[in-house]
Formats: structure tokens, C-alpha cells, sequence
DNA sequence: GCATGTGTAGACCAATCGGTCCAATGAGGC
DNA sequence: GCCTCATTGGACCGATTGGTCTACACATGC
């Protein structure tokens, strides 16, 4: 195995576990067990160990869900359009596996607080986010673009906490619904 | 100390450090060490140990959120200004302390998955939120309360991640804004 | 053939984890 | 005074935690 993709594997693996279980809830043991590397493989990679894997696990799993809400807009000739077919996708994306999963930002939230690297992490991918959306709202030209662009994100974000809870897509597809019933 | 208010203090203390730091980030020492308890107290109260003083804990937290949104309603004319009223309520609220804590429930949402015990009293406070607000929004009159109350029950949740998120309460105040100019 | 340096393999560490167990405590009935 | 029983105090357990360290494999340049 080639050096890159050791660190691709270990923030694959990291990043599916961590929304499975909570930063806390995994242990380095599981992650390179299930990844089939030993710990100097992880140490060399990642010297800051376990936040450092954490912060580059969140990153990559916040550009891989950013591209995939990118991709639910490119079709849309409204803002509303592209809000609908985002929620869709993400429903029928976390629906692929038996258990659905949660936000990978949100599963690594509880131990960002006294972790400044992972905080760090957080923070910018929520932000990406949210200018993400924005540039969406800009280019369909909706009224108020910032506004509507972080009204939606937090739809999306609520959205999630009970789909992941409920272990049920329907809260998604429910919010679909409700944006194109024209409400928010 | 008398029976019940240990039972009371532990409760008290495992939620607050469980929206601090998320069931798996905190061990049982932390816990008693907080409250000034023995583990044999622990133990005596629940014998289920953390799986069951983390549900216990919930449904409690659940409820003192309930009965915080509850009052909120209490002088409204109608849903939206309920809602408006809910939302500044809780931001006042989660902003008397330095730091911003996370929802109760999501704070044990990750570690639920495999303890049934947890599982069922996260189901049982959602459930019992989505209703009270449902009740509300009958009593209110509000056309469709049933979706207008879930609707309202996903965009606190994302506004509270969101606020936990940027330890800031600025997400719900705007959301009451939101609310306030008709949005949904 | 030999030196160099990148990665891998995994033994090992102190600290902490959730949990068990039992002796000591102390209030209330008699 | 004494018995009873609910409750506390805390020693102790094996398992697991994140992290360190060293030996080794292997490709590349010479």
C-alpha cells in the first residue's frame, strides 16, 4: 500500500466510525483494526494522533458532503429546486447503508471543545457550508441569498439530527416536501 | 444527604457533563468525583450504570426543556410568536452560563445506537417535544399544527447544533427573527 | 553491494474505563 | 440497647484507552 493511500483508508475508516459511534465512542485500536494498518502507520501520518485524524476525518468528510449538495443544485432553475433535490439526495445517500448515519461534523462536536485542532476543522466546514449555499442562491438569484442560504442549513443540520435519530429518511424527504410547499 | 437527593445530584451532574462532552466523553469518576458521591451510590441507584443514568438524565433534561418551551407559549396569541418567544427563551437561557452546551439528547444521540436503554428515552423525549408543540399550535389555532410543530421541532434542533456549534446564540435569535418576518 | 530514508509492524506503557464486591455507617422500629 | 435494612465509602478487577518506542521491510540512488 502506497503512503497516500494509507491516509486515505485510515480517514475513510475514522470518518465511518466516528459518525457511527461519536469521536469518544472509538477507539484508535477499532479504527486501525478495521483499516488493517498497525499504530506506527497511523503515528507516522498523523503525528498529532487521534484529534489530528479526527480534524483531517472532518474535512474530508465535510468536502465530500459539500460536492455531493453542489452536485443536487447543478440541475435547479431555483434556489427552492435545488434546496428539494439536496434534501432528496442526501436522504436516498444516507439511506444506501442499514443504519444512517450522522452529520460527520456533528459526530466529532462533543470533543471539539477542548480540542482546538478539531474546533478548527468545525468551524471552517460549517462555514464552507454555509458559503457553499450562499453561491448557490446567488447564482439562481433568490432574494436574500445569505439569509435563505443559512435558513437552509439549519433546516438541513435539524433535518439530520432526527433522521439520524429516528433512523428514518423521512424527516428529509419531509422538509423536501415542505420547501416546496413554498414554505421558508 | 437523603435517598432521592442523590439520586437527584447525579442526574444533575451526568447531564450536564453529558452535554458538555458527550456520554462516551465522560467516565463514571468524573461524574461522582463532581458530585462528591461514592460509586457504590451510584450503582445502588441505578443498577444499570451509565446506560441507565444516562436515560435517566435524559428524560430529565427532556423535560426541563419541555416545560422551558412550554412557558414560552404560555403568553403567546398565536404559534409564530410562541415559536419567536421559545427560540429567545432558549438562547437567554443556554447563554447564562459561559459555555453554550449542546442539546441533552443529542449529547447521548451517539452512543444510543447501541444501548437500547438510551435509544428509548431519546425516542420518548422527541416524541413528547414534537407533541407539546403540537398541542400548542392547536390551541393556537394554527392551520396544519401538526407539521407546523415538527417543522419548528427540526429548525430548534439545527439552530441549537448550529449555536452549540459556534458557541454563539446568535443561530436561535435569528431563527426568531425568521420566524418573526413569516418564514415558514 | 551498500547506504539512505520512508513507512510498516507491533510490543509495551501508564492511565483510565465501566463494573463488582463487601465492609462500614446510621437512622428507625422495637 | 439492639436489630434491621437502606445507603454510602472505596478497594479492587480485567479490559481498554491514547500514545511511545524500536526493529524491520523495502524501494531508490549510487
Amino acid at each position: 500500500m502506497t503512503a497516500p493511500d494509507t491516509r486515505i483508508a485510515l480517514i475513510k475508516t475514522a470518518s465511518r466510525l466516528f459518525r457511527r459511534k461519536g469521536y469518544s465512542g472509538v477507539g484508535l485500536t477499532e479504527i486501525l483494526t478495521e483499516a488493517g494498518l498497525p499504530k506506527g502507520s497511523l503515528y507516522y501520518h498523523f503525528p498529532g494522533g487521534k484529534p489530528e485524524l479526527a480534524a483531517a476525518a472532518t474535512r474530508w468528510a465535510g468536502a465530500w458532503i459539500e460536492a455531493l449538495v453542489q452536485r443536487s443544485f447543478e440541475g435547479a432553475e431555483t434556489f427552492e429546486e435545488g434546496a428539494q433535490a439536496a434534501c432528496r439526495d442526501l436522504a436516498a445517500t444516507l439511506a444506501q447503508v442499514d443504519h444512517i448515519e450522522a452529520c460527520p461534523v456533528l459526530s466529532v462536536l462533543q470533543a471539539a471543545s477542548d480540542t482546538p485542532l478539531l474546533q478548527e476543522a468545525v468551524q471552517e466546514v460549517y462555514a464552507s457550508w454555509t458559503e457553499g449555499l450562499a453561491r448557490e442562491a446567488r447564482r439562481l438569484n433568490r432574494a436574500e441569498p445569505d439569509a435563505a442560504a443559512y435558513a437552509l442549513h439549519i433546516r438541513l443540520q435539524g433535518a439530520w439530527v432526527m433522521a439520524y435519530a429516528q433512523q428514518s429518511q423521512q424527516p428529509l424527504l419531509r422538509l423536501a416536501d415542505e420547501i416546496g410547499a413554498g414554505i421558508g
